[in-house]
RNA sequence: GGGCCUUUAGCUCAGGUGGUGAGAGCGCACGGCUGAUAACCGUGAGGUCUGUGGUUCGAGUCCACAAAGGCCCA
């Protein structure tokens, strides 16, 4: 012994959740997140930006999955030497908390909101986001995830909205932020556009509606007309113009007295018999004109055409030739705009016709549709008539049947930086890197302008005021243009409240009354978070674009867009280099989880029953980036067993036997002894620290490339090395009763104490906890035995490098041969029916031979007496062959050993401490007992006997059997 | 309807640029070993690599189509 035991005890138990409990109590008390950026202040900045969440809502596992990986990578740069901040942040705007509030209020609709009055429901968005903070928190900090919480940003403080106020504006200096129109579901009672979301709870199936085959008659041509099909007659006084496709063949037909055109698939829509009279290409068709339907309400400008749309003409049904109303079709909106057609309502906003289209005026549009019908029948206007059944959208709120509108809606002009948008793009490293030219790289080529105004409550407002007297407007871009500073409440209805002179003509200028796309918030994330250009502005220079983002592959179209387009449009930059995209969690039937189905996993429950470290861990290694996780708790159970606790035994190993023998691993506490020199040690421990070295070399590249499936993959194969070679095959080296001066047991204990220590620092950026409990006592701290400058964390050590030293590829391939060719001489015995305790007299390599070194491993491992080699040629496998030979002496020794077995076996009975020295009690005759006598110097080493007797006594711990087929009892005592 | 992803052993997953008998862990069966750790070692069973075509001397791998599932967008 040289001393007090300079580690502490280790439990048999890791437990888990409990040690990670008190190493999060630790980091607290030290203020250790703090003092790990103090640290690394200086160095060079790696950029990590958190992708806001609302909270709203009660985090979930697949929070969990995006904040394990948000965590790894500062954690890991941060041991490089970087300066890694991270500044937490909080979504707050948006018509999710809308919905929320008023689903809590019990009220629905804008008309109940402006009753209730938009400060108070505003004073309630603002708290309801905050709700589940507290639970937020707790998880962020529960899974190790540093983060800082208490200087967040969030999306409705008067710094961020002026910051997103800077940026419109620079947008409308260039002239990319304007006004148009855009079709979207939209409700005539409630006098509101529905999201996707609710969009897609109102569908019914089953609705009955008409079908109209409708003929457009030809300029200039008496009785030859075009044969359109719609379900929505209601859209025809507001068409502007006809769709063909322009590859398609399209008939002229004479039936039933009339003269048609449609396109010859088609054809199957005409009643009776029918003669094809000229055949044309659809292009044929573009550009000729025809009479409108309805003359009452005409469009100024362009109209009444025919118009080349490919994507709209369908030739699946209907006529091929399609009927276009500009303002009640998305797509035929879009198709309009790009061709110049005219756009134009003939509908209000409460759904019913205007004064101008007399002959409907005031009508709902719905209760319309037989009175179009009937007109045009008298009108000759009409082919046919009849009903069709499909699925059709209501409000889900209160059932009225939606309207496609075009609607008045801030855009912004990012198709006029598409090119930008795309080559940004590219030079962006995305995990998968299948989702820069496939998810995202296809948005991008279908890139529209971005629909930026929304007409709701709780939402950064649009700056924008126009005069009511001349029409000039005006965007705002601070709140000083406005009289006011940050501080002020920027939100409804006090900014609308705001009234401007209008420059121009001095009239009064009123603010539109939308607000923004809460994802605009988002995207603005980079400069809004520290109040620039108003602020900060080194601090944002330095901190764009980020590094690295993480979110879950639906942020495609939200997150990773907004930041992108932002960042193109504002600074023509990209706004992250790295980014990594994780799937879905799935219940490990790989359905979704849902509270329906039951299969929900609370991370509180996990983080309780296996830890946050296993969670993080299976996280990381169970399937590549961007594929979905199937998830149980039983899989993460796995880690805990196949990894964690594999390298905790080892651990507890290398503690217990360092307390006994009073190890001390530093050389400057060893005199001139030191620490063993590399060529000084067995070749094992070479091969140990090689593997070791080729382990850190892996980790680095892959976590180098965001890989974190190939770095824990890789972590996990060294750990079985080290627990299951390298400790197995130097378990005797550490029992053995010498001085731990003996250069080989020293050798032993230092090899394992660098492979234990590293491994601490190379796993603390994925288990930040196990981590820092192996650092802890491994580096004196727990015991108060640490020496000076040596971190109390390991989150304050460097990132591991290899010694340039350890690394032998040839030393890690020949050990992987030997292993093979134990397996190949296991598989002999087994086959000769000899167990492994029965010494053999020579085994036969057919291969190349080892080095003594290794030689003796592989003799020990198969328990032979010798090795011998044969030659083999290069082409055949090598094998090894047995002499299966049983000389009287080799029977002996597998007696023997089968005693001491036994022995061992009464010695852990007994309780007995590893070093407790015995008096062992024989009773056995014939060859038993001349083996014992034989063997009896080997035997009392074998089980730390410092006598043998002969016959029963009184002992401690006894057992009686057969060994060898001779009746032998056997007793132990102190 | 469009885009993308997934499909390999009972389960969870690996299988760069196509190259002799398709892998790991868990589970299962058998055996061995153990002061070897909620173990360990060996052997074995278990696969039409979702299907169908194609390219090729050769396809789990490349191409086309199809099926099932998923995500996003219409």
């Amino acid at each position: 012994m040289e001393g007090p035991p300079r580690f502490a005890a280790v439990d048999g138990r890791a437990d888990l959740a409990e040690g990670e409990r008190a190493v999060l109590d630790r980091w607290k008390s030290t203020d250790l997140f703090r003092r790990s950026l103090e640290l690394r202040k200086d160095g060079k900045p790696y950029v990590f930006y958190e992708g806001p969440p609302t909270a709203n809502g009660k985090p979930g596992i697949h929070h969990v999955l995006t904040r394990s990986f948000k965590d790894l990578f500062p954690r890991y740069m941060s041991m490089r030497g970087y300066a890694v901040a991270r500044k937490g942040g909080w979504d707050t705007h948006g018509l999710p908390v809308e919905l929320e509030v008023e689903k809590s209020l019990k009220i629905s609709g804008k008309r109940q909101i402006e009753e209730f009055g938009v400060a108070r429901f505003n004073e309630l968005c603002r708290q309801s986001v905050e709700r589940y903070i507290d639970e937020w928190e707790a998880m962020t900090d529960r899974l190790g995830f540093w983060l800082d919480m208490k200087h967040p940003y969030r999306t409705y403080e008067g710094t961020y909205i002026e910051s997103v106020w800077w940026s419109l504006k620079q947008l409308w200096d260039r002239d990319l932020l304007y006004q148009g129109y855009k079709v979207a579901p939209y409700c005539p009672r409630c006098q509101t556009s529905l999201s996707s979301h609710e969009l897609s709870q109102g569908y019914q199936d089953d609705v009955v509606d008409p079908s109209v085959f409708v003929k457009f008659r030809l300029t200039g041509s008496e009785d030859l007309s075009l044969l359109a099909w719609t379900t929505t007659p209601w859209t025809l006084p507001g068409n502007v113009a006809v769709a063909v496709h322009p590859d398609a063949t399209y008939v002229e037909v004479e039936n039933r007295g009339q003269r048609l055109i449609l396109a010859r698939e088609r054809l199957e829509v005409l009643d009776g018999e029918y003669q094809i009279t000229a055949e044309m290409k659809g292009s044929d068709l573009v550009d000729r004109t025809y009479e409108p339907l309805f003359t009452d309400l005409p469009p100024e400008g362009k109209a009444f055409l025919v118009l080349s749309a490919p994507e709209l003409v369908s030739m699946e049904e209907g006529t091929g030739i399609v009927h276009t109303a500009a303002a009640y079709g998305e797509a035929d909106l879009e198709l309009c705009l790009r061709e110049g057609v005219a756009v134009r309502h003939v509908v209000g906003l409460d759904g019913r016709f205007l004064d101008g289209q007399t002959r409907y005026r005031g009508i709902f549009v719905k209760d319309a549709d037989a009175r179009i019908i009937a007109d045009l029948e008298a009108e000759g206007r009409l082919y046919k008539a009849g009903q069709v059944r499909h699925s059709y959208p209501f409000c889900w709120r209160c059932d009225t049947p939606l309207l496609y509108y075009a609607l008045t809606s801030w855009f912004i002009r990012t198709t006029a930086v598409k090119e930008r948008l795309i080559e940004n793009n590219r030079s962006v490293d995305w995990q998968p890197a299948h989702v820069r030219d496939g998810r995202m790289g296809n948005w991008l080529e279908n890139l529209v302008d971005w629909n930026l105004s929304r007409s709701r409550y709780w939402g950064t407002p649009l700056p924008i005021w126009i005069c009511a007297e001349c029409d000039n407007r005006r965007c705002v871009g601070s709140a000083a243009e406005l009289g006011m500073t940050a501080q002020d409440d920027l939100h409804k209805p006090h900014i609308d409240e705001v009234v401007l002179t209008c420059e121009r003509c001095g009239g009064t200028m009123r603010r539109v009354p939308d607000v923004i796309d809460c994802w605009y918030d988002s995207g603005a994330m980079p400069y809004a978070q520290h109040h620039y250009p108003f602020e900060n502005e080194d601090l944002f220079t330095r901190r764009h674009p980020a590094d690295f983002i993480c979110e879950a592959m639906d942020q495609t179209r939200g997150w990773f867009f907004s930041l992108l387009a932002e960042s193109t449009l504002l600074f023509d930059k990209p706004a992250y280099r790295n980014v990594i995209c994780t799937g879905l969690v799935l219940d490990k039937d790989g359905r979704k989880m849902s509270k329906r189905l039951g299969n929900m996993i609370d991370p509180k429950q996990t983080f309780a029953e296996l830890g946050a470290d296993a969670t993080r861990w299976y996280f990381y290694s169970a399937v590549a980036p961007g594929s979905d996780y199937r998830i149980a708790p039983e899989l993460i159970r796995d880690v805990v067993r196949r990894f964690i606790l594999t390298l905790w035994n080892t651990y507890k190993f290398f503690c217990e036997y360092a307390r006994l023998d009073g190890y001390i691993p530093e050389a400057a506490a060893l005199g001139d002894r030191g620490v063993t020199a590399h060529g000084d040690r067995p070749e094992l421990d070479r091969w140990c620290l090689a593997r070791l070295a080729q382990c850190i070399d892996e980790v680095r590249a892959a976590l180098d490339e965001y890989d974190a499936t190939a770095a824990t993959r890789t972590i996990e194969l060294f750990v079985e090395d080290l627990s299951k070679w390298y400790v197995r095959r130097s378990r005797r080296r550490f029992w053995k009763a010498a001085d731990v001066s003996d250069a080989d047991k020293r050798s032993a204990y230092d090899t394992l104490y660098t492979a234990l220590e590293t491994l601490a620092r190379l796993i603390a950026p994925f288990m930040p906890f196990l981590a820092e409990r192996l650092h802890r006592n491994l580096s004196g701290h727990d015991t108060g035995a640490a020496v000076a400058g040596v971190p109390d964390s390991v989150h304050l050590t460097d990132y591991p490098e290899a010694d340039a030293g350890w690394r032998d590829p040839a030393l890690v391939e020949e050990m992987a041969r030997l292993r093979h060719l134990v397996e190949d001489g296991l598989g002999d015995r087994e086959v000769a029916g000899l167990g492994v305790r029965q010494p053999l007299r020579e085994a036969t390599v057919h291969g190349r031979p080892f080095s003594p070194e290794l030689e003796a491993i592989f003799a020990d491992e198969l328990n032979v007496k010798a090795v011998a080699y044969a030659a083999h040629g290069d082409d055949e496998h090598e094998g090894v062959t047995l002499d299966t030979v049983i000389t009287d002496d080799l029977r002996l020794e597998g007696l023997v050993r089968n005693v001491s077995r036994k022995v061992n076996d009464l010695r852990k009975q007994a309780g007995l401490a590893l070093d407790d020295r015995i008096h062992l009690q024989v009773e056995a005759g014939g060859d038993l007992r001349r083996a014992v006598e034989t063997h009896r110097d080997h035997l009392m080493a074998e089980v730390l006997a410092t006598a043998i007797g002969f016959g029963r006594a009184e002992v401690l711990s006894e057992w009686s059997g057969k060994i060898g087929g001779e009746p032998c009892w056997l007793g132990v005592s102190r």
